[in-house]
DNA sequence: GAACCGGGAGAACGTCCGTTCTCCAAGCCT
DNA sequence: AGGCTTGGAGAACGGACGTTCTCCCGGTTC
């Protein structure tokens, strides 16, 4: 096997595991186990933990964004749209809530590359409604609302917050004139 | 030193140290030193950490919303008030974000009881903004606004984003007519 | 064919931590 | 005073886990 492929199924297992179980309670081994990548390659890949948590959060990050961007660009770019992408994800059978801020959570003091791994999602995707919404402070506002209502979808287990911050955000667009 | 006296200091203790690196990397002997109580008395009062971690999150969410309630009783229970709260909180200096989020991202599953807590937090402050707000929509819109203030503030360290919300809650209670 | 190299499987090591156990000092009752 | 209980301090135990080490096999090169 060669390294760039044990490094794309330790990273698609590490991402699996990670996000399904919180990073902490996933021992080494399970990784080892889950990706087929013996111990020693993996260590070669990654020679400490949290390079593996580094790497797997900047991983989920691109991956999460690419799937929101590409399915608010097909509905216009309708700022709306974030909130149905959502609602979308909140219905899928594994839900968790944010994976940045469950490691967020997990952390008391991250590791530098880690707490930077964690900054940088929310950066980007403050970013990204910046560029759908002109008005910075509507912007900002949608990003509240975004992860408000992801914070609770995992918390109750119920999609509806979607819905609530949807509805919410249509008033703030409307408003904004 | 009799029981009820220990259990105050275990549970001070307990909230310091699991708020500030997080549960899982506070040991029981960490609790132990902190609150002067011994070990043996530690594991009368609480059987178990998971008893611990329990007793800690109920402590504190009542700790919590009491003294946002009275911050917004004494302003006429303005709605306005909990993002003002929430901006006085953000700025305090061991500010890491909700406990409750931050114990969810740390238990994959959660023991039961711990999960119920953190459930349990959610609730009576949805119903909180309920009795504030009393058209319930946009009482869940003012809750989605309040978390993603606090996690956007925990992640970022800017304690502007309860700001952010306030302006964003304004315009919503306006729209409500 | 024989020495060598890479890689896999899993044992081993060290540490941490939740929980329990041991031991001893200090008070209390008769 | 002398046995008895209580509680504290800290050692000890057991398991989990991150990381490293050992051993062995299969393939490659002279």
């Amino acid at each position: 096997m060669n390294p760039t492929e044990a490094t794309d199924r330790l990273l698609e297992a590490a991402e699996e595991l990670f996000y399904a179980h919180g990073v902490q309670a996933v021992g080494m081994d399970a990784v080892r186990a889950r990706s087929g990548v013996s111990l020693k390659r993996l260590y070669q890949c990654f020679p400490a933990k949290n390079d593996l948590v580094e790497a797997y959060l900047l991983s989920r990050d691109e991956r999460w964004r690419r799937s929101l961007r590409e399915f608010v660009h097909a509905r216009g770019d309708d700022p709306l749209a974030v909130f149905d992408w959502l609602h979308d994800w909140f219905r899928e059978p594994g839900f968790r809530g944010c994976a940045f801020v469950n490691s967020f959570g997990e952390f008391g003091q991250p590791a530098p590359g880690i707490a930077a791994a964690i900054r940088k999602h929310k950066d980007e995707l403050r970013t990204y409604l910046r560029g759908l919404v002109r008005d910075h402070g509507v912007a900002d506002q949608l990003f509240s609302l975004v992860e408000g209502a992801t914070v609770l979808a995992a918390i109750t287990g119920d999609p509806g917050e979607a819905s609530t911050a949807r509805a919410a955000a249509k008033v703030l667009l409307a408003a904004q004139g």
